[in-house]
DNA sequence: GACTCCAGTGAACAATTGTTCACTAGACTG
DNA sequence: CAGTCTAGTGAACAATTGTTCACTGGAGTC
């Protein structure tokens, strides 16, 4: 199924129309950058930004839905890569965590556009879009689970807990995204840099794991 | 300033424009139930839903964005109140947080519209309202910070220390409130109840917290 | 009881919207 | 080279939008 880059060239006939595609994409991601929600973008808009008249729009689309669709599919796709990345990076000096998170803001800063898309939409968007994230959102959860039980610190929980523990860490790392990705605006102190600040908070969590000794301990 | 309740009744003129003023508010919260976003609401759409013409909207908003940031200052005012009365259950049998996830878990409940507008919003918004809501986010972490620094455990942290753990705990609590609106649709397997995920992901974060020992003690 | 004030009305406006249809031109296929 | 297929065009449509303006009627004030 020869996946996305075109290794025997593809019709020029295709590709072009890739292309134009690809622009309408980034012509809905672009119009985003002011503000704007997805949901308040009109497929007019979209197509003229993307410099086609409003039919040919679905020529590629059926909806401004589908459109959206397809957003979240290509930054998941990018999130997923992103993550294959880190876990190949498992073993670095300087904490596993710390390695993590800066290649993970890399990806972001990369990816910028993309990933603000998510950001905004993750709870704002239309119902097909919500569910789409949902979808990503539980994919990656379980890519998590995984990971944990391979840990040999992480013995301890049983499926559930572990579960808990992945979704609390996602939970994190989808609600940091807006911080990563609007103007910073004022010059923050130096100490809650997006990256220090997410390690951190990450570390709180994986401390809580590891002294973790069971349901109802911490009582009052 | 007499809060909200008129406690002198206030004369029916007034008092009847305020009820339209609510009836908009109203509208605007219920039109979002079928999942669509605040910024894709059409002014007249919401007159019409609150029985009144269109122009009648602007004796009360200037703009649909300042009828959004009524709204976020309406959920605001209901969060920082259900704040004092977790606050003043501060010492409950069973457990702080079990007490404060409770109370908490009520008031959304109790809420729901109020809420939805909230989690809907806090990201997908229009600039101004996404501020808004940036600004009672802060309000909210400074007076958990306060808290925080009264707690007798918490005792080892400096100030930039507490104000990440408290940015922790707001993030985790706003990143939850979706989960808790949103129709459960499946039958979900008990264990993942938002209550009872909710109360074991604060704890892992205090745990944490507890066995914090300073920075960087955690490398791998 | 006369007078003011103002929440809500109703008509009108220029713009923009989503979607339809018949079309064209140029790349593909035989 | 003749023929098909299709990405993009352009005109047209009914609907809806935000905002304006002059208005009305009843509650508030003196």
């Amino acid at each position: 199924m020869q996946s996305h880059a075109r290794l025997k060239p593809l019709q020029p006939r295709a590709e072009q129309k890739l292309q134009t595609r690809h622009a309408l994409m980034d012509a809905a991601r672009s119009l985003m950058d002011s503000g704007r929600g997805f949901g308040s973008l009109s497929l007019r808009e979209v197509a003229r930004c993307a410099g086609i008249v409003p039919t040919g729009f679905y020529r590629h689309f059926e909806d401004m839905d589908a459109l959206g669709l397809a957003l979240i599919a290509e930054v998941g796709e990018t999130f997923r890569e992103t993550i294959r990345q880190v876990r190949h990076h498992e073993f670095e000096v300087g904490g596993v965590i710390d390695a993590s998170v800066r290649i993970f803001l890399d990806a972001v800063a990369a990816n910028r556009s993309q990933f603000l898309f998510l950001a905004r939409e993750q709870y704002g968007g239309s119902l097909l879009v919500r569910q789409a994230v949902g979808a990503l959102r539980e994919r990656i959860t379980a890519d998590l689970v995984a990971d944990l039980a391979a840990m040999p610190k992480l013995q301890h929980f049983d499926a559930p807990a572990q579960n808990v523990i992945a979704d609390l860490v996602v939970k994190t790392v989808f609600a940091t995204l807006p911080e990563l990705i609007d103007p910073p605006a004022s010059p923050l102190p130096m100490h809650a840099s997006p990256e220090i600040k997410m390690i951190e908070q990450l570390r709180f969590i994986f401390i809580g794991a590891k002294h973790w000794q069971g349901l109802g301990q911490t009582r009052a």
